[in-house]
DNA sequence: GTAGCTTGTTGAGCGTTGCTCAGCAAGCCG
DNA sequence: CGGCTTGCTGAGCAACGCTCAACAAGCTAC
């Protein structure tokens, strides 16, 4: 009865590259489902279509291969909030605001497991996530064209904190508008700031 | 050469209570240290001095037994943070921040393994800390002598990520003085419930 | 075409960890 | 002393992270 093959998937060879990007990709997919530390390398595999093996050849660790997961959640979200060259200045940061608002609103799931992963426990997969909110306080100072010191990176820092509870509660119940949660958080901002 | 028996601790045979009592506080000594959800069945039962076995005699699942452990540092938090009765109403807000301050510095470790446990991923973790924010929003709004809608509550709780976000950064680099930071913080509270 | 090299890929297996279960034994009561 | 309750243990299973030796796909050289 060797008659019939089973109709399994052509194995295929892939290169290095492209397995990596799947890889990660498929984490990505997972992540709003499950917190990234607790995807199994078992669950990844499988939706691979490869062995457990192969996943360690790409990343040593298990924790190397959810950091590069959530690095490039990061990537994504900044990616999305860059302001567009060429902006007016004093449409800057209102500009990203809203693109933050709108990231949250398309992709709540996903941005949550982002932000708790980060909070959460593992040092490797917070520095990916300290790293993104420093950035984004170079790029509000110096688009609210503000000194740079230590005092007021962390109150920026801390804002952030502000905004990301506040966005998170109002898309799970919206009990302002749009437009005030805006002028809300920008109001806030600029009494920390000045 | 059964002449010398091992000075083994002698067998000691607690009641339930005291078992349980003894497990959550060998778990909140662990905490600084590792984060809630790492406990290891094994180290914590070698600590007590029992078997792994026993450990699910008193904890049906490790998720249980973690959950009680964050619940014991929530209350512990909570107790700290509670006004004594017969405070004057206009100095309950101040001193429960006075106090969440004072918290923070004395158990740095603890308190951020805390938030942290409770940001992360599991659902059970997070309710005890959410329990924990909605009794502190009560408290605070039933203080301010402001009525309790929904959009204030997101609001207050805003301003708890901010103020976590802020006091901890500040413990680890102090950018302004402890009076300063109190009364940041108590301003942007008043503009916020005004 | 085939020999040989590179490298993507696998299966078997080891150690740890969460969890189960049958049964031992400490202390109390009659 | 016999029997009961219940604190407690050891052996062992399944799942998971991780290792290692070896296979095989696809390319180049002759």
């Amino acid at each position: 009865m060797t008659a019939s093959p089973a109709p399994e998937p052509i194995r295929l060879r892939r290169s290095a590259g492209d397995r990596r990007a799947q890889l990660v990709q498929i984490g990505l997919e997972l992540l709003p489902t499950t917190p990234v530390q607790e995807l199994t390398i078992d669950e990844v595999a499988r939706r691979a279509g490869i062995s457990r093996s192969l996943l360690f050849h790409y990343f040593a660790t298990k924790r190397e291969y959810y950091t590069a997961v959530t690095r490039a959640a990061a990537d994504l979200l900044w990616e999305h909030l860059l302001p567009r060259p060429g902006t007016p200045r004093d449409e800057l940061v209102p500009g990203m605001l809203d693109r933050y608002v709108g990231w949250v609103e398309t992709f709540r799931d996903t941005h949550l497991a982002f932000v708790r992963g980060a909070a959460g426990g593992d040092p490797w997969v917070s520095e990916v996530y300290e790293e993104t909110r420093a950035r984004l306080v170079d790029v509000a100072l110096e688009a609210l064209d503000l000194p740079d010191d230590a005092r007021r990176r962390q109150v920026v820092l801390a804002w952030f904190a502000f905004t990301e509870d506040l966005v998170g509660q109002w898309t799970r119940e919206p009990t302002m508008s749009r437009a005030e949660l805006l002028t809300l958080l920008r109001d806030v901002l600029d009494r920390l700031t000045t």
